[in-house]
RNA sequence: GGGUAUUUAGCUCAGCUGGUUAGAGCGCACGGUUCACAUCCGUGAGGUCACUGGUUCGAGUCCAGUAAUACCCACCA
């Protein structure tokens, strides 16, 4: 058999193939499982990827660990579900394809609406069939049956429904808001999808009536209606109420002077000008004191015409203009250089963002309704988390979401841009119709613009899973009852805000329940000195390549292991090369058994099958690997169950078992354990598993194989302490095999008393052993006489021998110190007394062993 | 300004509820290739677990503080 298991394992030539099995056999799908008739549902959506590009590392890395979970639970007889899609992306996406039509020197205008959403789609049709590409390479095991796009037909559909449904419960509503513009996108951005970005400016020091106050946007002056001061401000106490004309350069306008705790009285002068229609705070302060507001800026980021001479020149045009002419008129106090200030900008394109009154939809966030149980959906969607309905791995991201999910305000959702999801409104004059099909007439025009991306995203586990249809009258049916709430959200922590919580308040309102129970959240994958990859800095590995060259499944472990939940990730390809010999390690070993023409994987054994000391140890190894390695998946610790993993299958078995196989010859130990390794590998390293196992079993697949039980009556301590002590007299005649540069092939003679695992022993080490004690120079290992005639350096070995030594005899003093301790034998546990005690005991044994040898070695 | 995390071997990182002589991979040193595997095997060197206190019979692990680094949130005119 062996001569046709080719030498190497060869990813390319196997893993395409597995991956086409795997869909032909339909068990992506939950449906075509064999499952116990009441078996639980075990669901994941994924993310949706952005359409905008393809797939990077960090994706794969999130494909890793969703895919790791859902193996996992199918292997444990779950209805696993893990539904596919690509998120359309609004903004991004439109901003990508018109950077692209310029290239070509094509604007999104000149085209005009209709035949830029042709491109749009002409390039998402494109990505989209690249990402379905990479997910597959991946070896993800998703249910493409249930394949979902956030903007498809049953995705729109569910849309308008959440919005007429929010829009008739008070939730959705209109209104005439200072919003973040950005004038390059020509839309509005949520307050989280602004990033601020330190710049160093001027602060500059007005001369303002009466008062002196600092600025750092002079040009505002010109929309400005009033002065705000601290209510407890001596200096200003007297001017409150009181209105002043102040001295422009556009003539003299009135202002208001009004009290509001909004103002620090330590910052500047203690008193500021307020522009109610260009900045957040202004703006809430002018709602407070009924204050009017005056819009200076347009749509452009252009100063309007009600600006004078300043018309048409952008803000810092008309910056540099404007207190150029206050200097010449005097106003200006003095300029504060070097004044360093947060700038916010879009974090799409990076154009600075300008606050402007602009008339918006919004999903109100604080109004309490009676579909809630009379509480506001951030009540709501805040109780989730403090009751555990949703819990978060690692925990410590709870209290982000809840710091955040506190301070959320009101969320605009309409955007002004042409591609997503159209708002189901339609206007005639000033009647407004809201609705989930056009109203009959001609005369009525829809709302021009469309929905932030994450109103349907945030709709996302429920719109894959059937919603609305699947929900009559406040009851689930059909897919939605059997797959939701989904059991796990894994994604990335960058986006807990920006998206999580988005979910969480949507899906408590259409179905009165979490999306969700866990929220597991992955970090960053980093290069190798711990920088962010990306395509302009050209460090960053290309997941495809690194498939093409080591294999997806060593891909997959470089990104599983080594490190931990919420923790940001390096990788290089050096580690990845690294888990590809792991990979070749599995194939060798799979190799040697199937050298063997009657080699079998077997899925039980009887204690009978057990012959020897080693078959005792391993298969009591295996059977406390297996309970420790499920416990550890259960409990997200993947990285770890991976170590423990390799470690078993390369230290224990490759190392050791294997080699003593090559003697004892138990087919049946080897078949069992083989066959369980590669179930528990199965979700980490899928397709070498399934290829191996195949060879086996022509009419099986791996994939829908139980995941092993650990067998407790299999858990052997005497095997494990009898094989360790093997083990240690090994490793010791080895070491002293190296350390007195003996030749290799020299078999050494030696002599036991009572030999046991002598054939073991023999081929391990290299010696030759019999129970006639000859008159000779000897070294004792335990039971073990070496005759190390002219071979040893006996006063170098005594030396070496006498450090550890003293080491021993340290650790039996702090140990015995320990167990004379009153208060630790009052108070630690009897089980870790009793381990001390046995600990303290083999410390003497051992030491009396080596003292043994010393004297031994001296009379030589 | 507020918050969170990180700091363990030369490098990259594990170490779950406090309890053996703190681990892995890479790198390094030495030795080894007919016998599954040089994408390999064997042996070894290398750590005051950032620092200072505290709690405890016992601290890499818990608490407080300090320092460095990273990130998040808020935005102040």
């Amino acid at each position: 058999m062996l001569s046709q298991i080719s030498k190497r394992y060869d990813h390319n030539e196997v893993e395409d193939k597995i991956y086409e099995l795997w869909e032909r056999s339909g068990f992506f799908n939950p449906d075509n499982l064999d499952v116990e008739k009441d078996a639980k549902s075990y669901t994941i959506i994924l993310p949706p990827p952005n359409i905008t590009d393809k797939l990077h590392l960090g994706h794969s890395a999130m494909l890793a660990i969703e895919d790791l979970l859902v193996r996992f639970h199918r292997m444990k007889g779950f209805r696993a579900l893990w539904v596919p899609g690509t998120d359309h992306a609004a903004i991004a996406t439109q901003n990508v394809v018109e950077k692209n039509l310029l290239k070509k020197g094509i604007t999104r205008q000149s085209l005009g609406k209709e035949k830029f959403l042709e491109e749009v789609w002409k390039f998402l049709n494109e990505t989209q069939a690249t990402i379905q590409h990479q997910m597959r390479k991946m070896g993800a095991s998703m249910d493409w049956s249930r394949e979902a796009f956030t903007l498809d037909e049953p995705r729109k559909k569910a849309v308008r429904k959440m919005f007429v449904d929010m829009y008739n419960a008070g939730l959705i509503y209109r209104g005439y808001r200072v919003v973040n513009w950005c004038p390059r996108c020509h839309s509005t951005l949520a307050d989280d999808e602004v990033e601020y970005k330190e710049e160093t400016g001027k602060l500059y020091w007005l001369k303002y009536g009466p008062f002196i106050l600092a600025t750092s946007r002079p040009e505002t002056k010109l929309g400005d209606t009033a002065v705000a001061v601290h209510p407890d401000d001596p200096r200003y106490k007297d001017m409150v109420g009181k209105k002043f004309m102040i001295p422009g350069v556009l003539g003299d306008f009135e202002i208001i002077v009004v009290a509001d705790k909004a103002v620090d009285k330590d910052f500047g002068s203690g008193a500021i000008k307020v522009t109610p229609a260009h900045d957040f705070a202004d703006y809430e302060i002018a709602q407070r004191h009924h204050i009017p507001m005056k819009q200076i800026i347009d749509e452009d980021g252009k100063m309007m015409d009600n600006c004078g001479k300043y018309a048409g020149m952008t803000t810092v045009e008309a910056r540099e203009e404007i207190v150029k002419d206050m200097e010449k008129m005097g106003l200006i106090d003095h300029i504060e250089e070097n004044y360093v200030h947060n700038l916010a900008t879009c974090y799409r394109c990076g154009t600075v963002i300008e606050p402007i009154p602009s008339k918006q939809w919004f999903v109100a966030v604080d109004k309490k309704i009676e579909k809630l149980g009379n509480k506001s959906l951030k009540e709501r969607a805040l109780e989730a988390a403090s009751k555990k309905e949703i819990k978060f791995i690692p925990e410590r991201f709870t209290k982000r979401y809840s710091d955040w999910m506190t301070n959320l305000h009101d969320w605009c959702i309409s955007r002004q841009i042409w591609f997503g999801h159209d708002i189901p409104v339609w206007y005639k004059g000033q009647e407004i119709y809201v609705g989930e099909v056009a109203p009959k007439g001609d005369e009525w025009t829809q709302d021009p613009d469309t929905l932030d991306t994450w109103f349907s995203s945030g709709m996302w586990t429920f719109s894959t899973l059937g919603w609305p249809e699947d929900y009559k009258d406040g009851k689930k049916t059909e897919d939605l009852a059997k797959f939701h709430p989904t059991q796990v959200l894994e994604t990335g922590y960058d986006i807990l805000t920006l998206w999580v919580s988005r979910m969480i308040i949507m899906t408590i309102f259409a179905l009165d329940e979490v999306p969700f129970e866990n929220v597991y959240l992955h970090g960053l994958v980093l290069d190798k000195h711990g920088k962010k990859m990306s395509k302009s800095k050209g460090n960053g590995i290309d997941p495809l390549e690194m498939i093409e060259k080591y294999g997806t499944d060593a891909v997959r472990l470089s990104l599983l292991l080594g490190s931990t939940p919420g923790n940001n990730v390096r990788i290089s390809e050096e580690k990845i090369e690294n888990f590809r010999n792991f990979v070749t390690k599995l194939w060798n070993i799979y190799r040697y058994f199937a050298s063997n023409p009657r080699a079998k994987l077997k899925d039980n054994i009887e204690k009978d099958d057990l012959k020897s000391l080693s078959d005792r140890w391993i298969v009591s190894e295996l059977n406390s690997l297996i309970s420790e390695v499920s416990d550890d998946v259960e409990k997200y610790r993947f990285s770890l169950a991976g170590e423990k993993l390799e470690k078993f299958t390369w230290d224990k078995f490759a190392a050791w078992y294997v080699e003593i196989h090559k003697m004892e010859k138990n087919d049946i130990v080897l078949g069992y354990v083989f066959d369980k390794i590669l179930k528990l590998w199965h979700p980490f390293t899928p397709f070498v598993t399934e290829k191996i196992f195949r060879d086996f079993y022509e009419d099986k697949l791996l994939m829908v194989e139980k995941y092993p039980e650990s067998d407790k009556n299999l858990i052997n301590k005497e095997a494990v302490n009898e094989f360790g002590a093997l083990q240690e007299a090994i490793s010791k005649i080895r070491n002293i095999r190296t350390s007195y540069h003996i030749d290799s092939k020299l078999i050494i003679n030696a002599h036991s008393e009572n030999i046991k695992n002598k054939e073991i022993i023999e081929k391990l080490v290299r010696i030759k052993l019999d129970n006639i004690n000859h008159e000779m120079r000897t070294l004792n290992i335990g039971n073990i006489n070496l005759d190390i005639t002219n071979i040893i350096d006996v006063q170098k070995e005594i030396a070496s021998l006498e450090k550890e030594i003293k080491n021993m005899e340290n650790s039996i003093a702090k140990t015995e110190a320990l167990l004379n301790n009153d208060n630790f034998i009052k108070k630690a546990d009897m089980d870790i007394i009793n381990q001390t005690k046995t600990r303290v005991d083999e410390y003497k044994e051992k030491l009396r062993v080596q003292r043994d040898l010393v004297d031994n070695l001296k009379q030589l």
